[in-house]
RNA sequence: GCGAGGGUGGCGGAAGUGGUAGACGCGCUGGACUUAGGAUCCAGUGGCUGCGGCCGUGAGGGUUCGAAUCCCUCCCCUCGCACCA
């Protein structure tokens, strides 16, 4: 018998499916389309064992929607822009673009032997002109409407990289891609305007609820950060006009004893009264400045302030409030100034304990009537009702919250307001290898948007990259120097390069029509493709990627380009690849390498491990022995697939058969059959449990194994042991479709599994000739007895009670009742 | 602290609406075939057992004829956010 040879067999396979374009999509209108699409690969060199997993998921639902009869989009490109090329160009004395281009070349053909049912065709790298000359044009379009704008402000730099990074890039004070501490400095930066669209990326999250992963849509909306309160003028003593707060606290107004500052407060200098400790305050405002960003945000950090000698006036209460500088206040968050309560806000309560400030009970908790002065321990942030509050005592705090805002509204001292923690998206980047951003300086216009017709501004390829940061753009005279397109004289161009996430914000559009070349989409494609129907990555890009890549969808949908609201109907974030337990990485010498397990397994192994190891969504810990076993139970498929198939006939699944001309064996056999293509696809269509649906499969298969031997010669048995056979051969396809494609042709088969139909499974095939019937006494497992599946209660019933077993357990007492689930099991009650 | 998700054999993991806990696979044990096998095939495999059973899904309580599943109290783990006023 000829031994099974994943190497032949998938090469065999691969050609057949390019030969044929059997996964080239078509905007076919009249037939349902469905857009799969896992996230694409940044081009570093070679796959990892997270790109096989991403990607064979992807696949297997691909394929499985092509049986299904949609019209299937699956496409793949390269996120191609970024510094790995950079530093690698340094390091190997190359250049980005070769670099990058030669690991898309050994990254694809990775992936072909992987035999990924992607449409080629469509393939596009993000450094490509054709690309980013649209991103260019999306920015001027922006920038036209004020959605884009360049200001001087302190941003997130990386010491490593060499250039500064979006608030979503920074992870605990630390770069995202390299880990670097990340420092704070001061730059002109272009920023485009996610904040205008923060409620609409907040509100349209619920439309993702049960289709988005819950954690997904949380770590969003956390982001986001919705906060609904107001703002509140204090007018400050001495003329100088007033400071504005912001607080979700409106209803503890009568208990705002002082006022804290943030050191960065931009007027501070100007409220501070005149003589006296004035350079003091400024100093000790300098040092809090200069305080490590990181240690003071901490929430242990310890409170710290100076007073400034100034004081404003309580709208409500007048009575006049000390201001102080404190370390714990963000400028950046609200109007840099807050209102302190010490009573019912932890921090304010700490600090008021240290500069010995006044504590006042302003809200009651329920239940504890009669103590409105009392000593207080710690802030209570809880519910309860006003105390100490002029004429809003009394109130419930939601609903002072209310009053106390109308009053300030009614005086012109304070309305509602809604703040987010969101910051503007900073994209300029101080990198080489990426998107220029098409902005042009005149000394005499200032800046200037590069006419579109000018667009692409290419990213010149003749340039030397340099290990100590500096800019080859700003040295390459050629792309500097430029003439300002309003008054023709000489001008300079932006040297900083976009974020590489703006690339991958609308990548997943591009793919409806690549070749489009006069402009960045074709409507009729797009309006066909969108939304991607599954979309599936890691998780690590919940705020990243999947933010930007919403924020994107509405800004290009409000300039005109698409009709959608949402880009991604459907997510599913895949789990980590591990090894012993931890992620693998090189310091660990724990990697597994995808090449490895092609060359001494073959694709149809590594993938049917991938999937069965555990389900998609989450962490699969790799194992030698899991992957010999997953190999095994292909080896048995081959040998079995080459035993029967010349006793086959090409009968194809859950065909057609009378059940009377079936031997026992054979009725058993099509039950299973059936029973698995049930199983399966609800595995495959609503949760995608690929681990169960493999096992179902392997059930199959187990059961055509023995009980082959036990069907007759007949053709009747022979026809019910073919419908198996293509079953399980279907119902694995997905997963494992090389083996699957070359036995189904070997059992007889012209049209391939590429272009075959999912079964759908006969309820009347599932009819069991017995139940079995589980009978309990009390509740504990005493027997079991088969009965016809028509079998009313009473007959089930007597059969229970005639099991000698449960006869014992009987014996003697008296039954209270029995209870009777027809079709599984009898609960005899004593 | 807030938010999300979890705790089931030696391991990965199964158990659509409460109804035989542990499917499928790995590992392990015994056997067969073999010069040999880490190949293949067969049988077994939650724990304890006086072989009648008993105990078992993080802990404790509850609802129910019946709970991994529903309710209450608690413990532990993983991830994300965290001085955001």
């Amino acid at each position: 018998m000829q031994e099974y040879s994943p190497e032949e067999v998938e090469r065999k396979w691969q050609a057949v499916w390019e030969e044929a374009k059997y996964f080239a999509a078509t905007e076919d209108t009249a037939r349902s389309k469905y857009y799969v699409l896992e996230m694409f690969p940044y081009p570093s060199g070679r796959i990892h064992m997270g790109h096989v997993r991403v990607y064979t998921i992807g696949d297997v639902i691909a394929r499985y929607k092509w049986m299904r009869g949609y019209n299937v989009l699956h496409p793949m490109g390269w996120d191609a822009f970024g510094l790995p090329a950079e530093n690698a160009a340094i390091e190997h004395g190359t250049h980005p673009a070769k670099w990058t281009y030669a690991n898309i070349e050994e990254m694809k053909a990775q992936l072909k032997q992987l035999g990924y049912s992607l449409d080629w065709d469509r393939e596009f790298a993000t450094c490509d002109p054709e690309y980013y000359r649209w991103e260019q044009l999306f920015f001027l379009q922006l920038w036209e409407r004020g959605l884009v704008y360049r200001k001087k402000a302190p941003v997130n730099w990386c010491p490593d990289c060499r250039t500064v990074l979006a608030n979503e890039q920074v992870e605990n004070g630390e770069c995202w891609r390299c880990g670097s501490e990340v420092e704070e400095k001061s730059l002109q930066q272009w920023f485009v305007k996610i904040t205008e669209y923060a409620e609409e990326l907040l509100r349209d999250l619920d439309t993702l609820q049960g289709v988005w992963p819950d954690r997904v849509i949380a770590m969003q909306r956390n982001w986001i950060g919705r906060s609904e309160g107001a703002e509140i003028d204090f007018p400050v003593l001495g003329g100088k006009g007033s400071i504005r707060v912001f607080t979700t606290r409106p209803d503890t107004l009568y208990g705002a004893t002082f006022m804290s500052l943030a050191p960065e407060y931009p007027r501070l200098e100007e409220l501070l009264p005149q003589g006296g400790d004035r350079e003091r305050v400024l100093r000790e405002a300098e040092r809090m400045r200069a305080e490590d960003p990181q240690l003071r945000e901490a929430e242990e950090a310890e409170k710290s302030g100076v007073f400034t000698g100034a004081y404003c006036r309580n709208p409500l209460t007048g009575e006049s409030m000390p201001i102080y500088v404190a370390n714990f206040v963000l400028m950046e968050y609200g109007t840099g100034a807050v209102m302190a309560v010490p009573g019912h806000d932890q921090r304010d309560f700490e600090f008021a304990q240290k500069y010995e400030l006044p504590i006042r009970r302003v809200v009651r908790p329920e239940g504890e009537e009669g103590q409105d002065n009392p000593e207080m321990e710690q802030a209570y942030s809880g519910p309860g009702f006003l105390v100490n509050s002029d004429k809003f005592s009394g109130l419930d705090h939601e609903s002072a919250k209310q009053a106390i805002t109308a009053e300030l509204e009614a005086m012109g001292l304070g309305q509602k307001s809604v703040q987010y923690r969101l910051r503007d998206w900073n994209i300029s980047r101080q990198r080489y290898w990426g998107a220029p951003i098409p902005v042009i300086y005149c000394e005499r216009c200032g800046e200037q948007p590069v006419p579109e017709k000018d667009l692409p501004v290419e990213l010149p390829l003749e340039v030397i990259t340099h290990s100590d940061g500096r800019s080859p753009l700003a040295e390459s005279e050629e792309f500097l120097y430029t003439e300002c397109p309003v008054c023709g004289g000489r001008a300079r161009r932006e040297t900083d390069t976009m974020d590489t996430f703006v690339e991958s914000s609308w990548y997943f559009a591009r793919y409806t029509k690549a070749k489009e070349h006069k402009a960045p989409f074709d409507r009729q494609a797009l309006d066909y493709w969108l939304p991607v129907d599954q979309y599936i990555g890691g998780i690590e890009h919940a705020v990243l990627h999947l933010l930007y890549a919403r924020f994107f969808t509405k800004a290009l949908r409000d300039l005109g380009y698409m009709g959608i609201d949402e880009p991604f109907a459907q997510l599913l974030t895949q789990g980590m690849v591990l090894k012993d337990g931890a992620k693998m990485s090189k310091s660990k010498g724990n990697i597994v390498d995808p090449g490895d397990m092609l060359q001494r397994f073959g694709a149809d192994t590594t993938r049917l491990f991938t999937l069965f190891a555990s389900p998609p969504e989450k962490d699969l810990d790799w194992n030698d022995q899991g992957v010999e076993g997953a190999h095994r139970f292909l080896h048995r498929l081959w040998r079995l697939g080459l035993e029967l198939q010349d006793h086959l006939r090409p009968v194809g699944p859950c065909a057609r058969m009378d059940g009377a001309g079936l031997s026992r064996s054979a009725r058993d056999l099509r039950r299973k059959e059936h029973g698995t293509v049930e199983k399966i696809t609800r595995d495959m269509e609503d949760r995608f449990q690929f681990n169960t649906a493999i096992a179902s499969v392997m059930e199959l298969v187990n059961e055509i194994s023995s009980q082959k031997d036990a069907l007759s010669p007949q053709e009747e048995d022979r026809h019910a042991l073919s419908s198996a056979w293509s079953t399980a051969l279907i119902g694995l396809y997905p997963m494992t479709p090389h083996i699957c494609e070359e036995l189904w042709s070997r059992a007889g088969y012209s049209r391939h599994l590429a272009r075959q139909e999912w079964p759908e499974y006969d309820p009347e095939a599932l009819q069991q000739e017995e139940v079995l019937i589980v009978v309990q006494v009390n509740g504990k497992l005493r027997g079991r007895v088969s009965v016809p599946p028509d079998a009313g209660e009473e007959e089930i019933k007597q059969a229970a009670l005639g099991q000698e077993n449960v006869r014992r357990h009987v014996e003697g007492r008296e039954i209270d009742k029995v209870v009777v689930v027809p079709g599984k099991l009898v609960n005899v009650v004593l």
